[in-house]
Order: structure tokens, then sequence, then C-alpha cells
DNA sequence: CGATGGTTTGACATCGGTCAACGCAGGTGG
DNA sequence: CCACCTGCGTTGACCGATGTCAAACCATCG
């Protein structure tokens, strides 16, 4: 993990004014003296390169962080040493919710790609949503989307099957990418098949023939890591029936 | 749902306080006047009948619940009608922590037998956490906690044999249990096999054939909604290889 | 150029799902 | 009080989606 080159102080206080990234990150719920005091405690542009660790399963958590650029995934491993990824983070999402409970991290977070992220310590985030109750229930509000996302993959763990679960991811990732303001048909899957199928609860060979058959079915082209979107009707139709 | 007989005075004041129920419900974190504050806010002690909803998916959010005696499920479905037990709930846990994203429920609480639960007004709760710092603090490690399950549930679906997941359910009700100050080895089954086959990913013929077999293997003994622990250690073995 | 690690493809095995029948307990009404 | 009905749970026979194992493929990097 490194620090970018030092900020000037005009930068400095732009940093989270500048981030416009969309509805979830916190400060759009503030305004002017503590959307300040909110920069001031937030380090910015912390980059890691792929495979590097924004934080660690076991270890203490001080910090939240917030995606900038790039992508993380987050996985947890039971006493068998079987891991389970959690989720894939692009930016403008939050990491490290799960540690609040009891102060240590339950997950590791992982860079797919060179990417940065915000560190938001979190003692004095706490200190500045005590005077500032909006942003306080901004938080809530994005711990509750946590619950929601997971919720959703519970869903579709449970009760799907292989070729529905890749199509709503698929289609989940094109949804994220507009909001980013990316090109929606056009998807750059920066995890490996494994981790994929992981997440999906799957193998590697089931992801592997499921893209090739969406690719013999004319839905996607297919090229290692970039995917186009050809028909997002027929997508659609493979997440259901 | 129906409410219980009015209580006097002193009975409110006690309600929360008397509420023994774990270091997870909330007043575990606040003392004296503030105590007395949340108090007032909670109503206490509804009563819900089997089937009965404490809240449904699409409804608007107004409050939070504590389940008090009893249980619930929480469960979503998806546009195909495909339903997703997410969670079975025992006296001490909070409900409702999915909806604080848009103000509205995105999954159904249920009780499984007749049930108590107290409610607790979110706006209310809030103004009394601007308040209380310690109170909020409280809240977000419960939000977290409800995170943390989620990512166990999720390992489990993803990773885990059919015989693994139940032996891990009825190692995690038994400690819920005991928790509770109940006997961990006795087991009283409040859902279908239905909705319990649901919550593990698996189908009712599966879940019955597998409770069959470690009934065979002398684990457990199995009488309907009854179960025994027979052998903890077994038991423990079955949740591994 | 070969080594390496991720990805794809094929042949085969199996766990768990599907379908269908039966069993059992509790409730209802004659 | 018994007979029937109903809903849930169990059991069996069979099947298919997905996992397993093994080999080939192919980009990337030294």
């Amino acid at each position: 993990m490194t620090s970018a080159p030092a900020l000037d102080l005009v930068q400095l206080k732009k940093t989270c004014s500048d981030c416009a990234l969309q509805d979830l990150c916190l400060p759009s719920a503030i305004r002017g003296d503590d959307l300040r005091d909110l920069d001031q405690i937030v380090t910015n542009r912390l980059v890691f390169d792929a495979g590097r660790a924004l934080f660690n399963a076991g270890t203490p958590f001080t910090s939240l962080y917030v995606v900038r650029k790039g992508s993380f995934k987050t996985w947890q491993s039971d006493e068998n040493g079987n891991l389970q990824i959690l989720g894939f983070h692009l930016p403008g999402e939050i990491l490290g919710f799960d540690a609040l409970m009891d102060e240590v991290h339950r997950c590791t977070a992982e860079a797919l790609e060179t990417s940065r992220a915000c560190r938001i310590p979190y003692d004095q985030l706490q200190s500045i949503c005590v005077r500032v109750p909006e942003l306080q229930k901004q938080l809530m509000k994005v711990i509750s989307r946590e619950v929601s996302n997971d919720h959703e993959h519970l869903v579709m763990m449970g009760r799907r099957q292989a070729m529905e679960r890749l199509a709503i991811f698929l289609q989940s990732l094109s949804h994220r990418r507009q909001r980013l303001g990316q090109d929606p048909t056009h998807l750059t899957l920066s995890m490996s098949r494994a981790d994929l199928a992981n997440y999906l609860g799957l193998v590697v060979e089931t992801v592997s023939r499921l893209f090739t058959r969406m690719q013999e079915m004319g839905v996607l082209e297919v090229q290692r890591k970039e995917v186009t979107i050809l028909d997002p009707d027929r997508l659609c139709d493979l997440m259901n029936g």
C-alpha cells in the first residue's frame, strides 16, 4: 500500500466534494463546514496494487474504506479454509462494516487491479456523526444497503440455477457501470474466473462453460476479461426461466 | 396482531430494564434517564400468532422490532416468486435493518409460533441517538452483527455440502439456545421442514433424509419438531468433512 | 523459447433434485 | 367416539445439473 503524492490544500478540500460517486458515498448528506471536517479526517487516494489487502480478516478494525478507483473483492473463510467471495466492490462503495460489531475484521478486502481507496478512521467519523445527525443517518443507510445486497446474494445462492446466477451477475455489473457513467454493454471483469465462480457458488469449469454457451447463443461476446453484452433482452430472460 | 393488556407505570419502566436478553439488545449500552426515554418509545409486548407478519416486504418502514418471545422467520422473494428464507430469529434479535436504506421493507418477518415483539419507532429512536452517542454506537454494532451473520450464511450456501449445512444449523441453534439460558441439547424446531430446507438452500426431501441419517448415526434423536443432540462431538465433525 | 498460471474443453461421476406414493398426527364433523 | 380429511413429513426410484478429474490451450513474462 502506497500513499499517492501529497496534495495541496485546495486539492484536499476538494477530495470529498469532487467525489461525485453517486448517493451512496457519505458526504452527499452533508454540507459546508461539516464536509470540510470530513475531508480532513479522510486519508485520500491510497493506492493498492492488485492482490494487496485493504484490510485482513482477524486484524483490528480502525477504519472504513471508500473505493475510489478500480475494484476490490471481499472474502471470508471458515475453519476448513473454504473461502467464499462475499462481493466485488466498485467506486463509491464503502467497505469494512462487518467489523463494527467486535472491532475485528471478519473478511479480507483485496484489490483486483491497481486501485484507489480513501480511508476513514472510524472513531473520528463517529465524533463528526455526533455533531451531524444527517451524516449518521446516511451512514446507517449505507450499512442497510450492505444488508440488502447480502440478502439479494443469498436469494441467488439459494434458489437460482447456474445460468441464472451468471446472468444476474452480469446484469448487476452492467447496472453498476451505468450508474458510474460507463458503457453498460461493455464489461471488464477484473476478477478471475475462479473468483467469479466462487462468488456465484459454482466451480470454474461451470462458469467457463456458461460463458461459452452464452456466446454461442449470441447473448455475449467474450474475450478473456472483456465481455460485451450483445443482447440485453435475452440476458434478462436468462436471469429467470 | 394484538396488544397485550395495558401495563402499569412501574411495569412500563421495567420493560427494557428487565429485558435481560444478552448484549445484543440496545439498552445494554445506556443507563438511567436515557433508558427511561427509550422505554417510553418502545411499544411493548405486541403479540403475534403463528403466521402473522411483523412487517411485509414492500410496505413502508417505520419501526424496528425486537423479538421478546417465540420466533420469527424473515424471507424475501424475487420477481419469479422464488422465495428465500433469510433467517430465523430468536428473542433478543432486532429485525428491520434492511429497510433503513430506502424506508421500505425488503423482506417479510413472520411469526413461526405465538410470539412477542417490541416495536421501536425508528425516528424516535434516532432522536434519542442524537443525544446518546453510546446508543447510536450500539445500534451500529447490532447492524454490523446482522452483516456478519449474513456473511456466515453466504459461506454456508456457497461452499457446504447438504449434511454440513444441517449440522451447522443445528449447532448454531444449539448455541443460541444456550445463550438464552436454555438447554442446548434439546431443540424445538419452530419452523417447518420446508422453511428449514429453504433456509439451507436445499429441498424438503433432502432435509428429511438427512435427519433420518443423522438419527441412524446416533447423532440425533428426532421426533417431529423435537430434536435431541445425542452426540455433540460427532455433530461437530459433521459440520466439516 | 520455455515456464507459468489462468482458462477452456471433454469424459465421467455424483449429490441433490424431481416425481410419486405413503404415513402419520391433529382437526372436524357426523 | 370414530371416520375421514388435510397438511406435513418420510421414503423410494430415478434423473439431471453441476462437480470432479484430466488434458489441452493460450496469453504473459522472463
